[in-house]
DNA sequence: CGCATTTGACCTGCGC
DNA sequence: GCGCAGGTCAAATGCG
């Protein structure tokens, strides 16, 4: 049981469910945000079907893929191990459980939830990990003949951040309810490998993209992703760096998270074996969120953390340097 | 030439 | 059993 966390949230450990710590998290929230800020840490219950990934940030949002009145309370809190991330729930994502359970109007809008719950629909796949995760999409390509970061035109499709993971898209659909289709990739780093992702905006704030993550990797995390098979293209990260500030949301790294940060960057420059055995997988949000940075940057916290640098895209190209922001990492 | 993307067809699970 | 919707396949296409 992570004491800190509950004690965090105004509560004594073992103390009330999912909805007093979100209650008791709310009064943290900033008056003009329209998110509920929940300190929590890296956590994913993958296997109960309700994931939060860590936020590093503002910008991630942990959903669950079942409504949040279904997921468990304290088996949540299992799995964190303690750093006192801020997870911030969107009530254009969340459900009208939640808003209801928790009987707080925090934002403008309520909307529907990803699934509708109860719909065996949404347990498909039954035994099948799934993470769910929201970013704040990238600048998405406004018409048909935008091109991707590949440099392909597109016919309306997501520009899908990277995760360091090599992908290979092999399917699109439109999502019936979503005026936005829902793109389907499977990784493409090793022969085998049963990872998936999905890809869509959210129907409720098109500027979020919802990935869902189904399956584990099979295999280590690429050590160099460029020389991947499949991943060249469009997979030069020096290219596809995007540092203009208006482009994403603004990093906020909690004072308390740097600990974390650091103890994660250290775990980066482990050779994989050794990332493996410490079951490092579930730290970083979706998954290699921060792998790679290691190849382009010795002290990618310090980037994280640091105004130095070049602050737009023209400036690091004509510095030449590689430095990147977290989120040029999905792009 | 190798690989990624696109896209229509096909497959599968579920509700009625 | 049928229809619907989501998920996957694979041929066509294009880029580097």
């Amino acid at each position: 049981m992570c004491d800190f966390f509950w004690e965090k949230a105004g509560l004594s450990a073992g103390e009330g469910d999912l909805s007093d710590v979100i209650r008791a998290a709310q009064p943290a929230a900033r008056p003009e945000s329209s998110m509920w800020h929940l300190p929590v840490g890296p956590a994913s219950l993958t296997e109960q079907g309700a994931s939060f990934s860590n936020g590093f940030g503002d910008p991630f949002v942990g959903i669950g893929d079942a409504p949040f009145d279904e997921l468990p309370d304290r088996d949540l809190f299992e799995e964190i191990k303690g750093s006192p991330y801020q997870i911030r729930v969107s009530p254009a994502i969340a459900s009208d459980d939640m808003a209801n359970n928790i009987g707080v109007a925090s934002g403008p809008t309520v909307a529907t939830p990803l699934r509708t719950p109860g719909t065996k629909r949404s347990m498909h796949r039954k035994g099948q990990a799934k993470k769910v995760v929201c970013i704040p999409a990238p600048v998405a390509a406004p018409s048909s003949s935008a091109p991707t970061a590949s440099g392909r035109p597109t016919n309306g499709s997501e520009v899908v951040p990277s995760d360091l993971w090599a992908w290979r898209k092999y399917g699109q659909k439109p999502i019936k309810g979503s005026p936005y289709p829902r793109g389907y990739y499977r990784c493409s780093s090793s022969k085998g490998c049963s990872a998936r992702k999905q890809v869509e905006r959210s129907r409720t704030d098109p500027n979020m993209l919802v990935i869902t993550y189904t399956s584990e990797h099979n295999h280590p995390w690429p050590t160099h992703r460029n020389t991947l098979a499949g991943s060249t293209r469009g997979g030069h990260l020096s290219k596809s760096l995007s540092l203009n500030p208006s482009n994403h949301n603004p990093i906020q790294i909690l004072p308390s998270a740097r600990d974390e940060l650091n103890k994660m960057t250290n775990m980066l420059r482990m050779p994989n074996d050794v990332l493996f055995k410490q079951e490092a997988v579930e730290v970083g949000a979706a998954e290699g969120l921060f792998w790679g940075l290691t190849e382009l940057e010795p002290n990618p916290v310090s980037l994280i953390l640091s105004n130095k640098g070049p602050t737009d895209v023209k400036q690091v190209e004509e510095s030449g340097e590689k430095v990147m922001d977290p989120f040029s990492l999905f792009r």
